[in-house]
DNA sequence: CCCCCTTAGTTCTATTTTTCACAAATTTAT
DNA sequence: ATAAATTTGTGAAAAATAGAACTAAGGGGG
């Protein structure tokens, strides 16, 4: 099989929430055409998108939103429940723990952990309470969690994504500021970055036009 | 001049993390083989995502870190203060407002607005109280604000994006699961794509290796 | 002073990603 | 039944991005 571009990967998981919500609105086929124009793409990139995994629609008619949303799952792995942990209970940590649309995509938040005594112990949701980061490890292989969000400051980051990785975890949502060492994969979520690339399109747009 | 990367503003707010880092711990240069080796690209990206730029480094030495990090300020537009305000104060809404390295990156939060009757009037921070999203035009033009960001559901995400255009915002960070239709600058933060992505790489790395 | 080592800036090349364009399949209209 | 209108899937072209290689500076040691 070819080799898939990365971006490709993230698009499909925007046609898989653009599906959702036709799902919802009780469509039953899309075209690459009506599904480009959603999120403001070409529709060649849509199809092309697709092909790499499949063939997966009707020419004359488009792609059943049923089909076409079981075929993503299977694709990006979404199709069965993944056990997560925090690590870092401020207000990142905290307000993933308790994000109703990690549930609802099938990402089970299982466990929180932090240092700080003040927040040990702290309840987070209805069945979520912060627990000591020393428990970590065993926490991780009697749950057998399977990602790991790293939310603490940046100075602990690494030595955190260090025990995840020998504790099992396949994978890291990465929300401190710091680029890790380490051999399992990672994505990186800098929320600042996101303003500051933001700020640059505004003060470029006043320049040019 | 030329036309500039999208991913070379990205990484220079990434080389900006670092240099800050090291402007802490007290280093004076740095050289572009070590920046690169610290975000794990290559050295000859670094220069050529800087040159775009202009020339800030001294052959045989390196880059100068404060220097740098003014230049990277000037680029980005982080030079100055930007004045925020959040629509939408769930889970995500108050980590926003609540979150230090906002105000610590220039990022002022200095309004939250909500349409339910049970948040407005909770105090988020010090100097933060959700307001009634009725007053969100009149709030922006009296307070100058520059950019928003939008934490609602998906289904007001886009009304209140073209609300926030009239009422004279120059930028959007979007956690709302959508694409919006608009003619201002936005940046698009789906949480739950990260998860999605990073389980695609989980479950295709066990297949092939 | 000269040689060697380091490193930025730049040009050229390779790779990756997107877009185009068209054949093939399917439905709808006449 | 045939023609017209849709719409997918894909190979080829174009555009964007990254990487390698080279040139020119700069510094330090003998």
């Amino acid at each position: 099989m070819r080799k898939i571009p990365k971006p490709t990967i993230r698009r499909l998981a925007i046609y898989y929430r653009c599906l959702e919500r036709l799902e919802q609105q009780g469509e039953e086929n899309i075209s690459s055409k009506l599904l480009a124009q959603m999120v403001h793409i070409k529709d060649s990139q849509v199809r092309k998108d697709l092909s790499y995994f499949g063939s997966f629609g009707r020419r004359g008619i488009g792609y059943n939103i049923q089909k076409l949303l079981s075929e993503i799952r299977k694709i990006l792995g979404i199709h069965k429940s993944w056990r997560v942990v925090i690590i870092g209970a401020g207000n990142i940590g905290q307000a993933i723990a308790r994000f109703k649309h990690m549930e609802k995509h099938n990402f089970q938040v299982i466990g929180v952990f932090d240092t700080d005594k003040r927040k040990i112990g702290k309840q987070i949701t209805n069945n979520l309470v912060v627990s000591d980061i020393n428990s970590l490890e065993s926490f991780i292989v009697h749950n057998q969690a399977e990602i790991a969000v790293i939310a603490t400051p940046a100075e602990a980051a690494q030595s955190v994504a260090e025990r995840l990785e020998k504790a099992g975890i396949r994978g890291i949502i990465c929300f401190a500021p710091i680029t890790l060492d380490c051999n399992i994969p990672v994505e990186y979520v800098d929320i600042t970055v996101f303003f500051k690339t933001l700020v640059h399109s505004v003060v470029s747009q006043t320049h040019n036009v």
